[in-house]
DNA sequence: CTCCAGGGAGCCT
DNA sequence: AGGCTCCATGGA
């Protein structure tokens, strides 16, 4: 096991690592001892949390001055992308322009990064993320991987990667219904083919104009403009997506009405012109800060 | 019991 | 293009 250290003084911003692993932006990180979010969130300041990226199982910290990392591979690197590590967090928040909603949010989770997620795990995990709560979404992906992920010997315990688009292609409809996936189960299979077949990659996808790339990631199944952004933003850094859910719906409704076009590119347009150049951010703000109750 | 959760597909006009 | 309706599951 390699392990090592970043100092959060080489970093552009501040960094907080639980708001970035639990606000609901990735569903490919847990808490190896245990303790759940949600249930023990003030509880995760150092908590340490573990992925699995290309085989190699990593863990992050954050203590006073630091991230700690350890992992199968020297990581460093890899943490540097996977928390959003290398955005200016100073340039992106000067350049937000939001309303008094908006700059309550970037105040109370101050640190809060933009993930990048794997792109298949990031796509399974926000088709499976359609009309169900957050808590649920994170005990669907652990099922997903204990039952289809390959095993990783680490550290005297057995760890399981996120599915290979194989392993998920090969599952039936009624294996994942099983595991309570609900109607999201032939979603998930027939999108796993797709990527498993080459049929429609990352690749095809990644490097696309903004609106471009959402359209052709609507192709999946399951996959529609909302989940669509989640990718975008989530895994392959387009910071200007703005996933339309029902948070950013109501915080429209309530603080940018004259936004709401009525449908969701026209809409999506007139937000991020809103909000600035990374509106993505600002969004993954917002939701956070609503989720947990903030506007009360 | 009803309502709803980080929506999307299928079908209709 | 825009407007239904249905879709599983579980917690409030």
């Amino acid at each position: 096991m390699e392990r090592g250290a970043i100092p959060t003084d080489e970093i552009a911003g501040a960094v907080d690592v639980q708001a970035t692993l639990e606000s609901g932006q990735t569903y490919l990180w847990w808490r190896p001892d245990g303790t759940t979010y949600e249930t023990d969130g003030a509880s995760g300041g150092d908590a340490w949390y573990r992925t699995v990226v290309d085989g190699d199982v990593v863990e992050v910290r954050q203590t006073d001055a630091e991230i700690e990392w350890r992992s199968t591979t020297d990581a460093d690197p890899l943490v540097r992308d996977l928390l959003g590590l290398r955005d200016d967090l100073y340039e992106i928040r000067a350049a937000a322009t939001g309303d008094d909603l908006a700059t309550a949010a970037w105040d109370a989770y101050d640190g809060l990064r933009i993930v990048r997620d794997p792109f298949f795990g990031c796509l399974i995990s926000f088709i499976c993320s359609a009309q169900m709560r957050v808590e649920r979404i994170f005990a669907m992906q652990e099922s997903l991987r204990e039952h289809y992920g390959e095993p990783i010997e680490y550290d005297g315990e057995t760890v399981h990667a996120f599915p290979e688009p194989a392993a998920l292609a090969a599952a039936t409809e009624d294996d994942l219904r099983d595991l309570k996936l609900g109607y999201r189960a032939p979603y998930v299979q027939r999108t796993a083919e797709m990527v498993a077949s080459g049929e429609l990659t990352e690749r095809d996808i990644d490097g696309r104009a903004y609106e471009l790339a959402r359209e052709e990631l609507t192709e999946f199944v399951g996959v529609g403009d909302k989940v669509a952004d989640c990718v975008l933003l989530f895994s392959l850094g387009y910071l200007e997506a703005v996933p339309l859910d029902t948070w950013i719906r109501s915080a429209i409704e309530d603080h940018y009405p004259d936004c709401d076009r009525g449908n969701y590119a026209d809409t999506s347009r007139a937000i991020r012109a809103r909000l600035g150049p990374y509106a993505g951010y600002t969004q993954t703000y917002l939701f956070h800060y609503l989720r947990s109750g903030g506007d009360e």
